[in-house]
RNA sequence: GCAGGUGUGGCGAAAUUGGUAGACGCGCUAGACUUAGGAUCUAGUGUCCUAUGACAUGGGGGUUCAAGUCCCUCCACCUGCACCA
């Protein structure tokens, strides 16, 4: 019995012997860097998911290699970050001693076993001093180029993290991480400024090649809108009030304005009158959670100010009113309500008896419940009506400009990149604060800026980082002056560091620079990029910004970080997603230990297409591990393999399936279509098996065409042939379409489309010919019989239909 | 609510893009070998059925010689985003 563990173990240790997966990056000829995504290295160890992405990422590496490609197939860790802390909280073990012990777990007793073909010379840790040094360095270089800024605003608050988070991490207004309910925290945070780079991520969309349910969520993440912003004179007060409107045509239907209630106008609009109304509504919003306010079954609630401003198109005196409907991060925090034609402002007019004013006439009659958001023709209007409202847009845009009252604006959903994080486990800010000279950049010379090793990393929830209490860290020179001075004690967001990690990978040991422009050249952009797709709008968004940058700075000749990106699919087990509480995780390990690695990489890329993923059972996998030990079984057995050139002596039958196979397997492998091309690659095996197939050629396509899916059998079988070390050496098959030669064609007859016969037939045939074959066929005759054949039709190689009436 | 996706045997899934529905597997059934089988091998396996028949790709309708595939409509589930002005 073929004992595949020991065979696995055999070969791992072989190739990392010999160096197999290491490449030589300056002297490869034919690069090719394919990626995955690096993992946080949590002390439970990977989990299935980790296994069926890493997989599928190393098969198509392994195409590729043996496509000829020098593959640089690297892997990191992505070690900082909350999650990285929050676990070393719960067991009550310090970071900087937990995450190297899991991490050699991760790498050594996991990783290594999956027999996919990393280069760990390559390895990368975001922890390691030497990496995260220039993770500061990059954002002094955002510093300098006025990409980083530090400004006091509303910001997403944690309270069970007790930090501040950026909005891609905020999931319908719960902690990505720890699912707790976000609040509003008014605090000086430090930002990038992505949003300078809102267009050209959104247009370089247009061309990458990236799977589109990816591009699809960014699209809509940056959510561009375009529109004006059109000036409200406040009555009585010599202020305007701005406000964003993509419908400037149902302008003359705006008959009360609403500002936030953060908005800063706000204490000059407030009447005497009103004050204490507002006040109380004010302070209730700040204390509620984004979910609460957020939440579109809630009622809208809102009060009057007091004040009034006048309609810049009619010049009539409508009421401004605050509600926590509008937000203060979007446009301008104010909105003209046209109660006609938006559902959200006509709720809010007939819960506060606010004036509807109907400016679209559309087919339906108004009945002041529904709002009438379609096009029509304008009505009160005054010089506008009679204009159907697409027109109507560019006439009152012009006239409100040319009157100088409003202009022409884009509004990006995307906001800055909020990267300040309070906590311990992260890069520090390399910033000092010094009263004579203000905020100080720290030198580069001076970088690191060292993460202390402190006792009580625990964040403490007053809004500041567990290093504000370290005085010695705190307290520090400044570095223009000399004089006293202290640091900036908040630590950088994780998706910074896994931002560029990828820049890193074939420079990893160069102390000297961030990254070799020389290899930088050769090997990036990356090739191929798989991993999941709940970082669309994350991890591939702040990447692609910081590559924008680098680009700009000058640093690299690319804009793009990924030529091509593919988002696999997510395994789950009896329909859901495997998860603790739902008691349903397949632990990889038991798996592997039981069946072998060839076993699950086969069996998880059969189960489904890889770009959609599939639900895991424990007994397909015994079906991979059976086939396995079938073939080596086959291929042991034959004591003598004919060492002739197949396509002169095989039966023609072989010789097109052997053609046919590897040019669909090849094309199914480049889609990632793993499942069909494994399914193909079985079925050339059933029938070697079957017909006793022996020819050495043959056998040598069937074991380099299943290496990818099965590399460890694909080493043995390899050398049971007497073959020569390592089968990945030696290319991926090539077919030849003239080799494949049709005979015989067996086609299906059919009348009016129903199978009622089958016949064999030369390739050659005339179309005539084949006619009349078919209606010799006794069945076909009955159904045509006492019916006049109207036509028929012929397709060529598949079928005859003939139709009658 | 909006956007995207999915719906095919008992189960995971295929289907050359309008041309033989169910490839390749899992499971199941029967048989062989065996002291034994949760091992292996062989055969069978969409449903109904006397079938050379009929019916079958979430439901209904349409286009076509021909529809899982195209169009209309309805339903269910999954994933994102969600008061974005």
């Amino acid at each position: 019995m073929f004992d595949l563990r020991a065979n696995e173990n055999k070969w791992q240790q072989q190739w990392e012997k010999t160096k197999l997966h290491e490449t030589d990056l300056q002297t490869a000829k034919n690069p090719f860097y394919n990626l995955m995504m690096f993992p946080y290295p949590s002390a439970e160890g990977l989990h299935m998911g980790n296994v069926f992405a890493y997989i599928g990422s190393d098969i198509y590496g392994r195409f590729k290699r043996l496509q000829g490609h020098d593959v640089f197939e690297p892997m990191g860790f992505d070690a900082f970050g909350i999650h990285s802390e929050n676990y070393a909280i719960k067991v009550g073990i310090h970071p900087l001693e937990l995450i190297p012990r899991n991490i050699e777990n991760f790498r050594e007793r996991q990783l290594k076993k999956l027999g996919v073909m990393f280069d760990w010379k390559h390895q990368v840790d975001t922890t390691d001093p030497k990496y995260y040094r220039w993770t500061q360095w990059i954002f002094l270089q955002l510093y300098k180029n006025n990409l980083a800024y530090k400004k006091k605003s509303a910001v997403n608050w944690c309270p069970s993290c007790l930090t501040v988070l950026a909005n891609e991490q905020v999931v319908n207004g719960f902690c990505e991480r720890c699912k707790t309910a976000i609040t509003k925290k008014e605090t000086e945070q430090w930002f990038f400024k992505i949003t300078n780079y809102a267009q050209q991520l959104l247009d370089n969309l247009n061309w990458i090649d990236w799977s589109e349910s990816t591009k699809i969520a960014q699209r809509r993440w940056i959510g561009r809108s375009e529109g004006l912003r059109i000036s409200f004179p406040i009555a009585d007060l010599k202020e305007q009030i701005e406000v964003f409107t993509t419908r400037p045509d149902t302008i003359f239907g705006a008959t009360y304005l609403v500002l936030a209630p953060e908005h800063p106008l706000l204490g000059k609009l407030v009447t005497s009158e009103f004050e204490k109304e507002v006040n109380e509504y004010v302070q209730a919003a700040q204390r509620k959670t984004n979910i609460d306010r957020e939440s579109i079954e809630k009622e809208k609630t809102g009060v009057f100010t007091g004040s009034y401003a006048i309609n810049p198109a009619n010049n009539e005196k409508i009421p401004i009113w605050i509600s926590d409907y509008v937000l203060m991060t979007y446009g301008t925090g104010a909105i003209m309500a046209v109660p006609a034609h938006d559902q959200r402002d006509l709720d809010f007019a007939n819960k506060y008896q606010l004036p509807v004013v109907e400016v679209i006439k559309g087919k339906e009659v108004f009945d002041k419940k529904t709002a009438y958001v379609d096009d029509g023709v304008l009505i009160n209007s005054e010089a506008f009506n009679e204009l159907s409202n697409r027109e109507a847009i560019y006439k009152i845009n012009a006239w409100l400009i040319g009157e100088n009252k409003a202009k022409e604006e884009i509004n990006y959903r995307l906001h800055d990149w909020c990267i300040s994080r309070q906590r311990y486990w992260g890069p520090p800010i390399p910033i000092v604060y010094c009263s004579q000279c203000g905020t100080v950049p720290v030198p580069e010379e001076d970088l690191p800026v060292l993460l202390p090793e402190v006792e009580d990393f625990r964040p403490k929830g007053e809004g500041t980082s567990p290093l504000a209490n370290i005085i010695e860290f705190v307290n520090t020179k400044c570095p223009k002056c000399h004089g006293e001075a202290k640091r900036e004690t908040d630590v950088m967001d994780n998706f910074l560091d896994s931002a560029w990690y990828f820049f890193r990978y074939p420079s990893a040991h160069d102390d000297s620079q961030i990254f070799d422009q020389q290899l930088i050249k050769k090997w990036l952009p990356v090739d191929m990029y798989i991993g999941g797709n709940e970082h669309a709008v994350l991890h591939l968004m702040y990447t692609r910004f910081i590559t924008m940058v680098f680009k700009d700075l000058g640093y690299i000749n690319f804009e793009e970080p990924f030529v091509k990106f593919r988002a696999h699919g997510t395994i789950i087990k009896d329909g859901h997603k495997m998860s603790k509480s739902k008691g349903n995780v397949v632990n990889p390990d038991d798996h592997l230990e039981k069946y072998g690695t060839d076993s699950l990489r086969m069996y998880l890329m059969f189960l489904g297409p890889y770009q959609e993923g599939g639900d895991y059972s424990d007994s397909g996998i015994k079906g991979a591990k059976r086939f396995i030990e079938r073939v080596y079984e086959y291929f042991s057995s034959v004591d003598a393999w004919e060492e002739k050139e197949f396509a002169d002596h095989c039966n023609q039958e072989l010789i097109n399936l052997v053609h046919e196979t590897i040019k669909n397997v090849t094309i199914d492998i480049e889609a990632l279509k793993y499942n069909t091309a494994i399914a193909k690659i079985r079925s050339l095996y059933n029938y070697i098996e079957e017909k006793q197939v022996k020819n050495k050629m043959v056998g040598e396509i069937f074991i380099k065409l299943i290496a990818v899916f099965t590399p460890h059998l694909a080493e043995e079988l390899w050398s049971l042939l007497k073959n020569e070390y390592s089968v990945f050496n030696y290319g991926w098959p090539e077919y030849d379409e003239a080799k494949i030669i049709i005979e015989k064609i067996e086609m299906v007859v059919q009348v009016n489309g129903k199978v009622r016969g089958r016949m064999e037939v030369a390739s050659d045939i005339s179309q005539k010919e084949m006619e009349a074959k078919a209606l010799e066929i006794e069945n076909v005759q009955k159904h045509v019989a006492n019916k006049e054949i109207k036509k028929i039709i012929v397709i060529e190689n598949k079928l005859v239909n003939i139709v009658v009436i």
